[in-house]
DNA sequence: GCCAACGTTGGC
DNA sequence: GCCAACGTTGGC
């Protein structure tokens, strides 16, 4: 079992509306980026574990916990003109691109923010922590999982 | 809104 | 295959 930050910006998709969806679950669309992907196709694994970072917004930090409860699967946004993530050079029958399903484990009691994190040695390779780093998903240690986890109970 | 740091595109 | 131009991301 891997782990992983996924991000999203809570003004198009954040953990408040995962928690609304039925199930708390919700297919991850929209990725249109060849190493996001490989990493989709080749390391995640249905049942691998990641922590919801929230971008571009007033508090950027993680959120909470989301489990992979489907594996890669093509994204079907491709497909669609109206999507805002078509692409037209996404064949069908040879799909470009791939989601995943996700399901909220639970919200964290307080987002983690940016600063905190930077604020910690320990994590100081975190991959998006790292200066220009845009991936959309990263994977993470089980060590620095486990370090951020205990940061969420002491107070910021 | 600015800007750094990328990734992608396309001409050659 | 190189590289300039362009687009996107994301913190500030």
């Amino acid at each position: 079992m891997k782990y992983w930050i996924m991000k999203s910006e809570p003004d198009v998709f954040g953990i408040d509306d995962l928690a609304k969806r039925p199930r708390k679950t919700e297919h991850w669309d929209g990725i249109r980026n060849y190493q996001v992907r490989n990493m989709l196709r080749d390391d995640m694994q249905k049942g691998d574990e990641a922590f919801f970072y929230h971008s571009s917004c007033k508090e950027p930090g993680i959120a909470g916990i989301i489990r992979i409860v489907k594996a890669a699967y093509p994204d079907h946004t491709a497909f669609d003109p109206e999507s805002k993530y078509h692409d037209p050079k996404s064949d069908p029958a040879n799909p470009r691109w791939l989601m995943v399903d996700v399901q909220l484990v639970r919200k964290f009691a307080r987002v983690i923010g940016l600063p905190e994190l930077r604020s910690h040695p320990a994590l100081a390779d975190l991959l998006i922590l790292r200066r220009g780093n845009r991936l959309s998903i990263t994977p993470i240690s089980k060590k620095h999982w486990d370090y951020i986890l205990r940061l969420e109970a002491k107070s910021s």
